[in-house]
Parts: structure tokens; C-alpha cells; sequence
DNA sequence: TGTATAAATGAACAACTGTTCATAAGTTTA
DNA sequence: TAAACTTATGAACAGTTGTTCATTTATACA
């Protein structure tokens, strides 16, 4: 599969998108993120232990990872008994990593 | 401008290509970098001190980030007489940019 | 109640990043 | 050649990030 064609647009964003921008590729920038993000591409929500198992990282790691992605807006979070499901909230970061993911030089 | 709204579509990444979108997110989660990102668009090529005039960055720093991002692939790089002229290599970083750009909650 | 399970938290620390400053290296022009 | 200009480089340092470990909080269930 592949992405069609980019436009060419020159892009025009002021500083403050800028820093935004910048915030958001930063809390996404790491294989552990990426990862989340690809798996709850593909569910509505897992819970702690799923995700820890499936992607196979300790639990305390894990939820520093989630929870940081939570405070900066992308993923939303509810208990449901013991466990405490996790969901994208942002998911135009999958597009983000699809664009990326799609580029030929990968 | 708005661009179309994103496809569902689940991702599936091998762990190599998770790095390398890591390694390309990290490399341009910037503001500064992101704003060197934006001006190179619209332009073939600009010489250190074009870009250091246009955003205010102090030359050396400047080169820090420059080098850094030609390093890594995302720009490229050639001397003409005493300058030397950056030019944006993977404009795919271009897309990513202005897909989180375009989204509403920014 | 006590025990088990699920997840969060906080301290500690190494590794990495962004920045500044001083200096060096390459090029042009007088 | 020397002086001026353009860019790169490297040391130093503060701040941030990723990770581990031990502990705590929250819930369920016997």
C-alpha cells in the first residue's frame, strides 16, 4: 500500500503551531510510544496488562509511557475494575506515523 | 485549508520501521528545527546566513542544528563560494508537518 | 477483614539534548 | 599575504528523558 503523492505546499505555520507541532512529535518520538499508538490503532481501548503483555515492557515502564501520553493529550484513559483501559485520543498521530511509515526509504 | 479527513486504517509497523519513524520524528521535534523544516519548503536552497536573518537563530546554533538534521537525512547540503546552502532531502517530513498542522485541536 | 491483582508513583541515575562560548577552518577580496 | 566573511567544531553545562526499583494506591474476591 501506498500513500498517494505529497503536494508540494509550502507549509506556514506560526511560531506558537510550531512549538505544538513540536510538542506532539516529541511525546510520540520513541519506539515504546509508537508502538501504543500502532496497537490502539487496531482496538477501541486495552487495558494496562494487555498492551504490557502484547508489546512485551515491564508494567512500571509501560505506565510512565502511558501516562505521560495521557497528560499531553493522546491517549484518554477509564477504570473498569481492577484494570484501567487506554485509548487514542488523538488519532491524527496515526496519520502522522502512516505518513511516515509509508515513505519508501524506510 | 483543511486537509481530507484521515482514513481508519490500522498500522502495522515492524519494530525496525517503529525506530526509524522515531529516529525521524525525534530528529525534527523541534521548534526551531520544525521552523527551518517550514522555510526550506519554500525555497530550493538558503545559505546559513538566509536562514539565521530569517529566524533570528544565532549562527552557531543554527549549525548545530543544521549539521544535526543533514546527519540524520533530513537535509542536504552543498558550498558556493563562502556559503554554504541547506536544502530539505526528505520532504516526506514536509507531509507530517502539515498533517499535524492541520489538525483542529492546535 | 486479608490476600491477590492491577496500575501509579517517586526517587535515583545514566544518557542524551539544547545552548552558549570560544575557536578553527574554508573562501574571497584587497 | 592579511583581513573580512561564512560556517563548523568542540568543550562545558544545565535541563530533560528513559529506565529501574521499591513502594503505594485502588479494586476485587475469598
Amino acid at each position: 500500500m501506498t500513500l498517494p503523492a505529497a503536494p508540494d505546499a509550502e507549509l506556514n505555520l506560526t511560531t506558537e503551531k510550531m512549538e505544538k507541532v513540536a510538542f506532539i512529535l516529541k511525546t510520540t518520538a520513541h519506539p515504546t510510544r509508537i508502538a501504543i499508538v500502532q496497537l490502539l490503532s487496531g482496538h477501541d481501548s486495552l487495558s494496562v496488562t494487555d498492551i504490557s503483555d502484547k508489546l512485551n515492557v515491564e508494567q512500571s515502564l509501560l505506565s510512565h509511557h502511558l501516562s505521560g501520553m495521557k497528560l499531553k493529550g493522546i491517549l484518554s484513559s477509564h477504570r473498569e475494575g481492577k484494570n484501567i483501559y487506554y485509548a487514542l485520543k488523538m488519532r491524527e498521530v496515526i496519520d502522522v506515523i502512516q505518513c511516515l511509515a509509508a515513505c519508501t526509504f524506510l
